[in-house]
DNA sequence: CGCGCGGTGAAAGTAAGTTTCATCCGTGGT
DNA sequence: ACCACGGATGAAACTTACTTTCACCGCGCG
């Protein structure tokens, strides 16, 4: 026998909702006071079950369920996800995070979080933006053939100069970083043709990696400078020149943002170098790891 | 009878798919197998049935109940509904960029850069969301009030602990960090009540900070856990625990989505802490930024 | 060697969803 | 005025989905 007129809602984007409150005057009172429930707050309605749903609309699960059928569900549950998934999605859109600008001084945790996460996924998305993926090709090319590696960085980004000669070293390339300027003027000057030396400096301004650059080039090492100011002095010493983009909020002088924004740079550069032999780096990041296997203990399942 | 730990996802506001996967190592076989299936794709799974998704995992009902039970829901309705609204949340615009997984053999620059970047930016917002800013006020607190504190962190946290002592230390906090697990354990041997100790862990079973941490928590010290996964070993130990969302590609074993999560995290805390005496943190940042403007060169900035 | 315990699925039990059907009520034809 | 008719509706039967219970298995530990 043939059924209702089942107006097809099987494939309505973004607009069930919409499309219940369209043919809500054609459908019959019990099923319009089910279908107001709905309309009025669709993630209430997903919560519910077709029972206390029923209930609430003062009618019968039977005339949920004919409901369901009358806008193009097959049955409950189904009406139930999509509900969901619309509630879901009709929530955000309007962003209002605390864009860009300076922690306001009476924000609590959350607003905090907000805020820094936000500048920080930015920084990082902003920064693969602006990468130049020629000059990367380039500088993973170096470092690639390169004898050896020197990574030069002060203060904060020290810690990124770092994180990346430990990189390299974890895929078998010969890299150094020296946390003093003296060790690092010494090592720069032992660089020569085929060697690459790797300059961090946010401001582009550090005068102690620049000086340790101009060592290294003169040397006859390639150069390469990481830094947010594309014409900072850093780069007058650089052969290849490699920017971030974060935009620092005066709270945070540690250079946070920044800070992500060059481990990303780093990140990539160390993907590339690593793609360019995988089979080499593979065994060499599995030896790494089973190195240390020894200080790990066993997953520490619920407590007993 | 006392149920399982239950971590609450009571309001994991834009975070299922991220709570679920952080909890996965702490699952058994069977339940792992189900929560696969749901973090491969959250939409799929939500259209099945509780029987079906049973068969797909090759296990039963009553496993995937207690899955259910596991990442904190009531039972698999609501499971299914969070899950439609989750996936209904996560369409990404038309991108079609290569997501949380592996990079393609044969990736050229700018995919590997743009892949990289999305998922390290996915690993901070990720990480902000399921962030708890009332652990996070705690740890503030404590961190405030601390007499000394102690940062641990072994191979690339280390980098992470380091950093976070560097900042602490910046505004006038006593912080520590130790290179070396003994004189890490010295240290911890010498705090007491009013001390804080925070040991930074991605996969938490490092057993040096562990261990670490363990001596501190017995010395009386208030002992903080940042971790990717919520119920690790080092968890056991700490009396504070704050994670991280990330989700690692297997090429970058150097976990560096991990470290801009745990950097984040940092981040925030280290804002929160400044924040509670703005006047004294300024002061400190200033002299700090005074202290090294003579290794700065001239014009540097933009596009001086 | 056996004791206990976590992990597991079969099966029993319960709740949710669906169908059936009798009733109600308004309508229009006689 | 009466009564057939048909749509709307909910009670109850029924089916399917979900949840709980329980016995078993395999494994680590004393």
């Amino acid at each position: 026998m043939v059924k209702s007129p089942k107006i097809s809602a099987s494939r309505e984007p973004g607009g069930l909702i919409v499309h219940i409150s369209g043919l809500l005057p054609s459908l019959s009172p019990a099923e319009q006071r089910v279908a107001r429930l709905v309309v009025a707050d669709p993630a209430d309605a997903a919560r519910r079950t077709i029972t206390d749903l029923a209930t609430a609309a003062e009618t019968s699960e039977a005339t949920v369920i004919r409901f369901c059928r009358s806008v193009g569900m097959d049955g409950y549950p189904q009406l139930r996800i999509r509900l969901a998934a619309e509630a879901a999605r009709r929530v955000e859109p309007p962003d209002a995070r605390v864009v860009g600008g300076d922690i306001p001084p009476g924000a609590d945790l959350a607003q905090i979080i907000a805020t820094i996460a936000f500048n920080d996924a930015r920084a990082v998305e902003e920064t693969a933006e602006q990468l130049d993926p020629a000059v990367c090709e380039q500088v993973v090319e170096t470092i690639s053939a390169a004898g050896r590696i020197d990574v030069y960085g002060a203060g904060a980004s020290g810690f990124v100069a770092s994180d990346f000669q430990q990189k390299l070293h974890r895929i078998g390339r010969t890299a150094f970083y020296f946390p003093d300027v003296h060790t690092a003027l010494t090592s720069a000057a032992l660089l020569g043709r085929g060697d690459v030396a790797i300059g961090i400096s946010h401001t582009g301004t550090t005068s102690d990696v620049i000086e340790v650059l101009e060592q290294a080039r003169s040397r006859g090492a390639t150069t390469v400078a990481l830094t947010n100011f594309p014409r900072s002095p850093i780069t007058e010493v650089a052969d290849l020149v490699l920017t971030t983009a974060a935009r620092e909020t005066t709270y945070r002088s540690g250079a946070t943002a920044s800070r992500l924004a060059q481990l990303t740079v780093v990140d990539c550069l160390f993907v590339g170098v690593a793609a360019r032999n995988r089979a080499r780096a593979k065994r060499a990041l599995e030896a790494t790891a089973e190195a240390v296997r020894g200080h790990r203990v066993g997953p520490g399942r619920r407590r007993g």
